[in-house]
DNA sequence: TTCCGACAGTGGGGTCGCAAT
DNA sequence: ATTGCGACCCCACTATCGGAA
């Protein structure tokens, strides 16, 4: 297949809001595709590359080309040259990389051009990702959607299962099953706004504890260990801890979910920088252990002695996590029978907030086990804390907030009346909002950047925010964590924002 | 007809590690 | 030695489509 009529698809793709017409067109390309291009046609539609990363970003694709006038390219051609650019490294390789790409590009239309650049920078812009894919793939081949994303949940990646199932259609799906040492894709968690609102909604459940680190899932099979993030990058060299505490477990094979997170003296948590900071250590492992030992906490398991648990309700679930985890390697939890307990499970998350932990997660007592965002099962509660701050300045936004204003500079009061950046936001905000800001602010700018406007410093706005963390790139040395817009405070004079240091005084311990 | 679940988009900050300066 | 860059961690929120109620 040329790369031409596969950057044109996408172009169409991105011109429809119908999700309907978006699945329609994707379908008709998986159809078209022969076998041999289907590992390279399927991620290179959901707006990924089948390598993951290159180490291709905006400064490499800095200098334009020409573009050609025919296209030339093939899909499995660009993934073979894409796959050598990867390829090299070492003193140099960066020029290596970059003439390379050069002849990559020389030889794509403008067309091919913008998709190729869209793919390598991760911004396709298509509005449609893994899940419409996967959309795509079902309506292509007859299966079911539902069939399908069970299929993605368990191979862990679309590629696979697109493979399996344009080379031998629906019945393919039944070969993907839980296997240890395979991972899966996690269960997420929304957000609920109360602890009390959550139960609510969900009923019977139980209330676990939220540990602000690393999520891991680990597998263990006979001696052989693997622990795995999020995304599914294997870290099992980087947590020698996790390993061993997986062996000292009674049963030889499992999968279990979980957290690591650094723990102090007292067992209280470190801070998740220190956490997060432990874990991205590759290089010397033993030395970073030693300075920021980790903890595996547990809450779920998805596989026992050969048993697939994912399709039983999680009250079974943790009554077999029960048998296998000691009590110290598990969340601490209460579980409620409903509404009429909600003070109990309030109490709970006050306790657990006491303990230094950042919330907890309200969790379905009937709920399988199932990844992406589908169902609201799982429900996460976690204290939000409010400032009012000064708008020092706004960047142009990208995509479809071009035009407008977006991502604002934060202020607060420092001690001698100037004002303090505390960092920036670009959440929170409607698009009524993005067009008020844009007509005030410009109205106030003082100085125009390539990036947007510095303004007088005149206007306040209401943040949420989740904590407060050590910054080297902030003046008082901290910046907010999740700042959002909740609205602006046009009753309020920049003179009554807060101040740094109430800001320091309520998050004691923070500050450097 | 209205409501709501799922999805994509828009980026925030930190840390690590490699390559370039 | 320091700086720049990219990959991955953590993540909140809004707009929109389309099926459910």
């Amino acid at each position: 297949m040329l790369l031409h009529r596969l950057a044109r698809v996408s172009r169409e793709v991105a011109a429809t809001s119908a999700r309907s017409r978006k699945t329609a067109l994707l379908a008709e390309l998986f159809r078209a595709a022969e076998p041999e291009d289907v590992p390279v046609v399927i991620p290179y539609l959901a707006g990924r590359l089948p390598q993951g990363r290159l180490g291709i970003g905006w400064k490499l694709l800095g200098t334009p080309v020409p573009p050609a006038d025919e296209p030339s390219l093939t899909v499995r051609e660009v993934d073979a040259r894409l796959t050598a650019i990867g390829a090299v490294t070492g003193t140099g390789s960066q020029t290596a990389r970059g003439r390379l790409l050069g002849a990559l590009m020389a030889a794509a239309t403008e067309e091919e051009q913008r998709f190729l650049v869209g793919l390598l920078t991760g911004e396709v812009r298509q509005g449609a990702l893994d899940a419409l894919a996967a959309e795509g793939l079902a309506a292509a081949t007859g299966a079911a959607p539902a069939d399908v994303r069970r299929a993605v949940m368990l191979a862990g990646s679309l590629q696979t299962v697109a493979r399996a199932l344009l080379a031998e259609g629906p019945s393919a799906l039944g070969a993907f099953r839980l296997t240890v040492g395979r991972p899966v894709l996690p269960m997420l968690a929304h957000t609920a706004s109360s602890v009390t609102s959550a139960v609510e909604k969900l009923g019977a459940c139980a209330v676990e504890e939220k540990l602000d680190g690393i999520r891991v899932q680990v597998h263990r099979d006979g001696e052989v260990v693997r622990v795995y993030t999020r995304t599914l990058d294997d870290i099992t060299d980087r947590l020698p801890e996790v390993s061993a505490a997986a062996r000292e477990l009674t049963q030889g094979r499992f999968v279990l979910d979980g957290e690591v997170i650094a723990l102090d003296e007292e067992g209280r948590p470190r801070s998740f920088q220190e956490t997060a900071g432990r874990v991205g250590s590759r290089v010397d492992v033993d030395r970073a252990a030693a300075a920021v030992p980790v903890s595996p906490v547990f809450f779920d398991v998805l596989s026992v002695d050969g048993r697939d648990l994912l399709d039983l309700p999680f009250a079974e679930r943790h009554t077999e996590l029960a048998r296998l985890v000691p009590e110290p390697l598990r969340v601490r939890r209460v579980v409620v029978t409903g509404p009429e307990e909600s003070a109990r499970a309030e109490a709970f998350l006050a306790a657990t907030l006491e303990r230094g932990h950042e919330g907890v997660v309200v969790k379905s007592l009937d709920a399988p086990y199932s990844a992406g965002r589908r169902g609201a099962s799982w429900l996460k509660v976690k204290p939000v804390h409010t400032l009012d701050l000064v708008v020092l300045a706004a960047e142009w936004g990208h995509g479809r907030r071009t035009g407008r204003l977006s991502n604002l500079h934060l202020g607060a009061r420092g001690e001698d009346g100037s004002l303090v950046m505390l960092g920036k936001t670009f959440k929170g905000m409607t698009d009524t909002m993005l067009a008020w800001q844009t007509e005030r602010l410009s109205e106030l700018a003082v100085e125009e950047h390539r990036w947007g406007f510095t303004v007088r410093p005149e206007l306040v706005v209401e943040i949420a925010y989740d904590g407060l963390q050590r910054s080297t790139r902030y003046p008082a040395g901290v910046t907010l964590r999740f700042a959002r817009v909740l609205r602006y405070r046009e009753d309020k004079r920049p003179e009554e924002a807060d101040t740094v240091e109430t800001l320091l005084a309520a998050h004691p311990g923070v500050a450097p």
